[in-house]
RNA sequence: GCGGAUGUGGUGAAAUUGGUAGACACGCCAGACUUAGGAUCUGGUGCCGAGAGGUGUGCGGGUUCGAGUCCCUCCAUCCGCACCA
C-alpha cells in the first residue's frame, strides 16, 4: 500500500475540522500554555516558504506540549493595516479592505495546507472594527494616564488634575515636558487651551511637535525607508526635515522599567543586548552655556563632564530653534545654505556618512562655564535635533567624531589627558588621568565626573542625570488605511470620544491620498461617512502600525467580548504568553511597543503581568536563490560561461527561478514566453547549447523573481513532507538559503517509516515483546527528541527520527509498541501521516493529540563497555574497547599495555596520560 | 557610522558542559533490480597522497594534556537603525 500523502493530509485536515480537534478553551484541571506567532501581515504575493518557517516550529511545540498534557492556546491572525494595501488601492482606487480581505483568504488557505493546529474560533484581524474598538479604547486609556514616578507607574490624569486643583505643578513628580510652574490659583485662572496644553505635557499619549520626513510634492510625511538619496522613492520628489504636530507615547517614561523588566524574560542575550543599546541608558550632566552677548543659554547633554575644560566649540544641530537668534549677519548666508542642505538628508544618512564633515559657523560665541573662554558655535549635521538637546559641547581630544570636526574645520584640540597622543586620533577610553583642567587635575576620569557634576550642580548651570537614547514615539500617519483615533476636536482641544460611540470606524473617501492642502486623507470623508462626527472635526490622522500588534495576543485569549479588550477571568487563566516565535526584525520595534503597552495596562490595572512575553525565539530568514542572467551590449543573454573577460556594457538581469532546468540553464522557450521583453531574445549559447545562470542569494521576494511557495510543494510531497524538511534545513535561528532540491530525502524518509507498517503491502503490527534492540533505538530517540524540543532544536529532531527509522528498518522491526510510541513522538512534526497511522493502530482514538508522550527509561540504554578514543597529543589514533567497569587507573593500565600504544610511543616514554571516564583518552608525549 | 548576528566538505548542516570534527540528508561515483523511471536497494564519498601517513572548522595569534567551542586582532556576509511590516 502506497503512501498517498494528498488524499491522507486532505482527509485528516477535514476530520479535524469536524471534529473542533484544535478548539480550546479554559481548563483548570491542567497547566496552560500559551505559544503565539508574531502574526502575519497579509500581502497581496501570498505566502512564500519562508514564512510559515515560525508556524511549523510552533506548531511542533504546540503539539509537543498537548501531548505533555498542558491546555495549549495557540491562535493565529491578521496585521491587516498596512502601507502596501493602501498604496495598492491608491494605484487602483479599490478600497483597501477589499485586498485585506482576498489576501486573508489566500493566506488562510496556505495556512490550512500545513496542517497547523490553530484555533480558528480565535482569529484576530486588527483591521476588523470589532478589534480595533478597543485598540481606540486602550488608547483612550493612555490619553487619560500620565506617569507618576512616586509610585513609579502609569497613573489616570484624574489625580494629576486632582493634584493641580489643589497645589499647581511644583510638587509633582512626573514625567513630563511642561516647563511651566504653576500653583492652585494660577492653575484655576488657566482657560480650558492653557489647561489642556499643560496637560498634553503630562499625557501618556500627547500631541506635540515632532521632526518628520515631508514629501511636500506628495503631501505626505515618508519613512526613512520610502527615501533613497535624499528624494522620495516614489516620484524622486524632494523631502525635507519638518516639525509637525504628531501624537506621540511617552514611552520614555518606561525606559527604566524596559531595561529593568529584560532581567525577568527568557530572551537570548543578542536581543536583550539590542533593546538596552535602543533604549540607550547613559549616565552624565547637563550643562548650560551662556551664549555671549545674548540672554541665551544652551543647554547640552554630556557623558563625559570630566571632559569639560577639553570643550573648544560647540555643535548644534541644523534645526536647533537658537540658531537663527545667534547667527551673525556676516554667516547667516553660509548657515541658511547649510540649513537648507542637511534638511534634504535623513538622520539615518546624516549618522551614516562620516566621511563628509560638513557644518558651518554661526559668528557666535558661547562662554565656557568655569573658564570664560569663548567657544566659537558651529551646527553640524552629525547632531541631530531629536537626540538630546539637538547640542553637543565638542571635546575634540575625547570624542572622534568631534575630533574628526575639529580637525575638518581647523579647530583648536586642546589635549586633556596626561600622557595620552591625540595626536592621529581622539582618545576615547576613560582610564586616563585628567589634566590642564583646572580642579579637576590629577584625578582619574571617576572621580573627575563626579566633581565636575558638583561644581556644574553648586554654579546651578546644570546637574548629574540619566539620559535615554529611546525617544517618544510618534502615533500619528497621514495615511488611511489604519485605526481612526477615537478623538475630535473643539475650540482646537482634542477631545476623546465617548466609549459608547467606539469603534470610530473609518470613513469612506473618494481618494485615498491627502488633500490638496496636505491633510491626510481622512479629511477627504463626507460628516456622513464617519460613524460619529463630533465638534468641530474629527481626528484625521491614523494610528501606526505597531497600535493594534501591541496588544493582539491579550485578545486572543477572548476574541470575541464584547465588554472589554478581554475578560478579566481569561487574562488571567492565560496570563503571558509562554513562546513567541518571530523574526528579529522586531526586536527594537513591536516587542519593545507590546513591552510598553503591556507594561501600561498593567500599571493602570487591567492585566496582571508586566512583560508579554516569558520567552521569546527568533527564526532566521529563509533566503531565495536568484537566477542572474548576463545581457551583453548587443542585447543578446549570454550562458555564464561564455561571458568575455571583460564584462564591460554587460548588465544582470534577474529572471524568473521557475525557468531554470535542473542544471542551472534556462528554459529557453519558457523565457520568451515569460515576459514580452524576451520574445524575441538572442542567446549566445555555450558548447552544450544552454545558457547557464548564476545563482545568487537574496532576500526571497517577487522582486527577485526568487519565490517558491509551499502550496506546489504540498502538492508534490506534502505538507508533513514540507514541515519537515523546513525544520531539517537547518537551526531555527539562523538564516539559510532555500534549495528545494533536499526536500525528496525527508519525503523519502517518511515513505520509510510508512513502510515500516506495511512490510507485506498491508497495514501489519506486530503484538509481541520488543526486542532489546528495537527498545533501545526507542529510548535513544524518546531521550534524543524530547532534549532536542526542549531546547528547540528541531532540525536535529528530524535527524533523530531518520537515524530511528534507519534502524529500525534494518532490524526489520514492526513491533507494535515500539511503532506506537515512534508514531507519538513523530505525530507534531508529522501529523497528518501520524494520525492516520494512529487511526490504523487504534481505530478507537479520536486523534493521536489526545494520547500520552512516551516516557524515557534509560535502563533501555545501558552500556558495559566504551570505546575509548586513544589520542597522542590531542590527535586521536584508535580506539580501545573497554569496560566502563575499570577505573581510571586501570584504563591507563591497559591502554598503555596495548600493542598500538607502543607504535605511537615510538619508544618514548609518556609524559602524561589523561583518561576521562567514559570520554577519552590522551596520552602526552 | 552605530547596534546585533553569522562564518565547518561540492551543498544544507551535526558536534548540548573544552574531550573521536563532518552525525543526518542533498549531490556525486560505483553497483544491483528493472516494463529505462526524477522508483527501490547496496557500497563509497573532507582535502592531499599509490600507501604509510599528512592535513583540515573565514585569516593571524594566544590559553590548554586537548580548541569548531574560551581569549585577542583582522576579514567577509546578513539583519536592524525609530513613518516598511
Amino acid at each position: 500500500m502506497d503512501y498517498t500523502f494528498n488524499a491522507i493530509e486532505a482527509k485528516w485536515r477535514q476530520i479535524w475540522q469536524e471534529r473542533n480537534t484544535y478548539k480550546v478553551s479554559e481548563d483548570n484541571s491542567k497547566p496552560k500554555f500559551y505559544v503565539l506567532d508574531m502574526f502575519p501581515y497579509p500581502s497581496g504575493a501570498g505566502l512564500h516558504v519562508g514564512h510559515p518557517l515560525g508556524y511549523i516550529a510552533s506548531d511542533i511545540f504546540a503539539r509537543y506540549k498537548r501531548l505533555k498534557g498542558f491546555n495549549v492556546l495557540h491562535p493565529m491572525g491578521y496585521d491587516s493595516f498596512g502601507l502596501p494595501a493602501e498604496q495598492y488601492a491608491i494605484q487602483t482606487g479599490q478600497h483597501p479592505a477589499i485586498t485585506t480581505k482576498e489576501n486573508i483568504a489566500r493566506y488562510r488557505q496556505q495556512l490550512d495546507l500545513m496542517g497547523f493546529s490553530f484555533d480558528w474560533d480565535r482569529e484576530v484581524r486588527t483591521s476588523d472594527p470589532s478589534y480595533y474598538k478597543w485598540t481606540q479604547w486602550i488608547f483612550k486609556q493612555l490619553f487619560d494616564a500620565y506617569y507618576d514616578l512616586n509610585l513609579d507607574k502609569a497613573t489616570p490624569i484624574a489625580s494629576l488634575i486632582r493634584t493641580f486643583e489643589q497645589e499647581g505643578n511644583s510638587n509633582t513628580n512626573a514625567v513630563h515636558d511642561c516647563e511651566q510652574r504653576f500653583d492652585a490659583a494660577a492653575w484655576a485662572a488657566f482657560s480650558p487651551e492653557a489647561k489642556e496644553t499643560v496637560l498634553q505635557q503630562y499625557r501618556m499619549a500627547y500631541l506635540a511637535e515632532s521632526w518628520v520626513n515631508w514629501c511636500p510634492a506628495l503631501g505626505t510625511v515618508l519613512a526613512n525607508d520610502e527615501i533613497v538619496n535624499g528624494v522620495s522613492e516614489r516620484g524622486g520628489h524632494p523631502v525635507e526635515q519638518k516639525r509637525m504636530m504628531q501624537w506621540s507615547m511617552r514611552i520614555k517614561a518606561y525606559a527604566e522599567r524596559l531595561l529593568e523588566g529584560l532581567d525577568r524574560i527568557d530572551w537570548t542575550d543578542a536581543l536583550k543586548e539590542q533593546q538596552r543599546n535602543w533604549i540607550g541608558k547613559s549616565k552624565g550632566s547637563s550643562v548650560q552655556f551662556a551664549v555671549k552677548d545674548a540672554d541665551l543659554q544652551i543647554e547640552v547633554f554630556t557623558t563625559r563632564p570630566d571632559t569639560i575644560f577639553g570643550v573648544s566649540f560647540m555643535v548644534l544641530a541644523p534645526e536647533h530653534p537658537f540658531v537663527e537668534q545667534i547667527c551673525t549677519p556676516a554667516q547667516a548666508q553660509e548657515v541658511q545654505a547649510y540649513q537648507q542642505q542637511a534638511a534634504l538628508k535623513t538622520e539615518r544618512d546624516r549618522q551614516a556618512d562620516v566621511k563628509n564633515i560638513t557644518g558651518a559657523f554661526t559668528g557666535a560665541y558661547a562662554l565656557h562655564p568655569f573658564t570664560g573662554q569663548e567657544i566659537p558655535i558651529w551646527i553640524g549635521d552629525y547632531v541631530l535635533a531629536s537626540y538630546g538637546t539637538g547640542a553637543v559641547m565638542a571635546v575634540p581630544c575625547g570624542d572622534q567624531r568631534d575630533y574628526d570636526f575639529a580637525k575638518h574645520f581647523k579647530l583648536p584640540i586642546p589635549n586633556i589627558f596626561a600622557d595620552q597622543d591625540i595626536s592621529e586620533a581622539a582618545y576615547s577610553e576613560k582610564d586616563a588621568v585628567i589634566a590642564n583642567s583646572d580642579f579637576l587635575n590629577g584625578l582619574d576620569a571617576k572621580a573627575a565626573m563626579e566633581k565636575a557634576i558638583s561644581a556644574i550642580e553648586a554654579k546651578g548651570i546644570g546637574q548629574g542625570k540619566t539620559n535615554y537614547r529611546l525617544r517618544d514615539a510618534v502615533f500619528s500617519r497621514q495615511r488611511y488605511w489604519g485605526e481612526p483615533f477615537p478623538v475630535y476636536y473643539q475650540d482646537g482641544l482634542p477631545h476623546l470620544v465617548d466609549d459608547a460611540l467606539l469603534p470610530v470606524t473609518l470613513p469612506d473617501v473618494d481618494a485615498y491620498l491627502p488633500t490638496e492642502d496636505g491633510e491626510p486623507p481622512l479629511a477627504r470623508a463626507a460628516k456622513e461617512a464617519w460613524s460619529c462626527q463630533l465638534g468641530e472635526r474629527m481626528e484625521y490622522n491614523t494610528m501606526p502600525g505597531w497600535a493594534g500588534s501591541s496588544w493582539y495576543f491579550l485578545r486572543y485569549m477572548d476574541p470575541h467580548n464584547q465588554e472589554a479588550f478581554a475578560g478579566p477571568d481569561k487574562l488571567a487563566y492565560w496570563n503571558q504568553v509562554d513562546l513567541y516565535i518571530g523574526g528579529s526584525e522586531h526586536a527594537t520595534g513591536h516587542l519593545l511597543y507590546a513591552r510598553f503597552w503591556t507594561k501600561a495596562l498593567y500599571d493602570l490595572g487591567f492585566i496582571h503581568f508586566d512583560e508579554p512575553f516569558a520567552k521569546l525565539i527568533n527564526q532566521g530568514m529563509i533566503l531565495g536563490k536568484s537566477a542572474i542572467a548576463y545581457m551583453g551590449p548587443d542585447q543578446k543573454m549570454y550562458s555564464l560561461d561564455m561571458l568575455p573577460e571583460n564584462k564591460e556594457g554587460f548588465r544582470e538581469v534577474r529572471i524568473l527561478i521557475d525557468l531554470l532546468n535542473d542544471d542551472e540553464s534556462i528554459q529557453l522557450d519558457a523565457l520568451k514566453a515569460w515576459q514580452p521583453q524576451y520574445a524575441a531574445q538572442e542567446f549566445v549559447c555555450n558548447a552544450d547549447g544552454k545558457v547557464l545562470v548564476k545563482r545568487e542569494v537574496d532576500k526571497m521576494s517577487k522582486r527577485w523573481y526568487n519565490v517558491v511557495t509551499p502550496d506546489d510543494l504540498c502538492e508534490k510531497y506534502g505538507a508533513d513532507t514540507l514541515r519537515m524538511y523546513e525544520m531539517f534545513l537547518g537551526p531555527l535561528e539562523q538564516s539559510k538559503p532555500w534549495d528545494t532540491k533536499g526536500i525528496t530525502g525527508v519525503h523519502g524518509f517518511l515513505k520509510k517509516y510508512w513502510r515500516l507498517f506495511h512490510l507485506n503491502g498491508q497495514f501489519e503490527v506486530d503484538d509481541a515483546q520488543p526486542s532489546p534492540a528495537a527498545l533501545k533505538t526507542l529510548h535513544k530517540t524518546i531521550k534524543k527528541l524530547t532534549d532536542d524540543l526542549e531546547r528547540f532544536s528541531f532540525n536535529t529532531g528530524v535527524s533523530s527520527f531518520m537515524i530511528c527509522v534507519n534502524e529500525l528498518t534494518e532490524q526489520k522491526c514492526n513491533n507494535r509498541h515500539i511503532l506506537e510510541q515512534l508514531t507519538i513522538l513523530m505525530a507534531p512534526y508529522a501529523p497528518h501521516i501520524c494520525e492516520e497511522i494512529w487511526s490504523q493502530l487504534q481505530p478507537t482514538s479520536q486523534t493521536i493529540f489526545d494520547s500520552e508522550y512516551p516516557v524515557f527509561d534509560a535502563s533501555y540504554l545501558t552500556e558495559s563497555s566504551f570505546d575509548y578514543p586513544v589520542s597522542f597529543n590531542g590527535k586521536m589514533r584508535f580506539k580501545a574497547t573497554l569496560e566502563l567497569a575499570l577505573s581510571i587507573d586501570e584504563v591507563k593500565e591497559v591502554v598503555l599495555a596495548k600493542p598500538e600504544t607502543q607504535k605511537w610511543l615510538e619508544g618514548k616514554d609518556p609524559k602524561k596520560v589523561i583518561v576521562v571516564h567514559g570520554k577519552i583518552v590522551n596520552i602526552v608525549l
